[in-house]
DNA sequence: AAGAGGATTTGCT
DNA sequence: GCAAATCCTCTTA
C-alpha cells in the first residue's frame, strides 16, 4: 500500500500531486508539494543528520513529519525515503474537497480557496500539529493532475535555486511564490 | 546555559 | 511593502 508514495522524494512529489489527504475529519486534495531530499540537500531539516526533530523523517515512510516553525505555525511532509533515509515531501497547499464545513470553522473568515492554500494553513485546517509527528495519515490516490509545473522552493535560504517544488498547474489553491526573507544584519 | 533563527501568516502603513 | 507575532530546536560555549 502506499507503493506509489514511496521512493525518492523528487519522483513522489510530483505523484502526490492531486492524491487526498484526510485528517481530523477534513480531506484535501493536494495542489502543490515541494521534495526534500535528506542528507544531499542543504534546505533539508535532516541536513545536518539526525535530531530528535527530524527522527521521524529516518524512519519508514508513509509517516508525518511534522515540526513548529516561527512559534505559532506547523507544517507537514509526508515521509518517503526509505528506512534510514531521510527523504519527504512537505504539504504545500491543497484544495479543501470534504469536511468543507469543519475546515471553514478552523479558519473563520477565510476563502474557500485560501483553506487550505500554504504549508501552514493546510495543518490548520487538517488539525495537525506536533502531536501528530510521526502517524501514518490517511492518504489515497485521487484524480491525477494534468498539468504540473515546478520551480524553486519557497522561504529557503539554503538551496533556494532548486527547482524541486511542484504544483497543479493554473490551480486557484496553490501558494503565491515568496522568495526567501533576506537577512537584517550580516551583510 | 544562553542565543539566534526559522520550509509562515497576517495585518497595518 | 514591511514587520510583528511567538516558541521550539539547534548550535555554540
Amino acid at each position: 500500500m502506499l507503493d506509489w508514495a514511496e521512493g525518492d522524494p523528487l519522483e513522489v512529489a510530483p505523484r502526490l500531486l492531486g492524491a487526498v489527504l484526510t485528517h481530523g475529519g477534513v480531506s484535501v486534495r493536494l495542489t502543490e508539494v515541494e521534495a526534500y531530499a535528506g542528507p544531499r540537500d542543504p534546505g533539508s531539516h535532516a541536513y545536518r543528520g539526525r535530531t530528535s526533530r527530524n527522527e521521524v523523517m529516518f524512519g519508514p515512510p508513509g509517516h508525518l513529519y511534522v515540526y513548529f516553525v516561527y512559534g505559532m505555525h506547523h507544517c507537514a511532509n509526508l515521509v518517503t525515503g526509505p528506512e534510514g533515509d531521510p527523504g519527504a515531501v512537505l504539504l504545500r497547499a491543497g484544495e479543501v474537497v470534504d469536511g468543507v464545513d469543519i475546515a471553514r470553522s478552523r479558519r473563520p473568515g477565510s476563502t474557500d480557496r485560501d483553506l487550505a492554500r500554504g504549508p501552514a494553513r493546510l495543518c490548520r485546517v487538517l488539525d495537525i500539529d506536533l502531536g501528530d509527528n510521526g502517524v501514518r495519515p490517511e492518504l489515497a490516490p485521487g484524480e491525477p493532475v494534468v498539468q504540473i509545473s515546478r520551480g524553486p522552493r519557497v522561504g529557503l535560504r539554503r538551496a533556494a535555486e532548486l527547482p524541486w517544488r511542484f504544483w497543479a498547474t493554473d490551480e486557484p489553491t496553490v501558494s503565491t511564490y515568496r522568495p526567501a526573507a533576506a537577512r537584517r544584519t550580516g551583510r
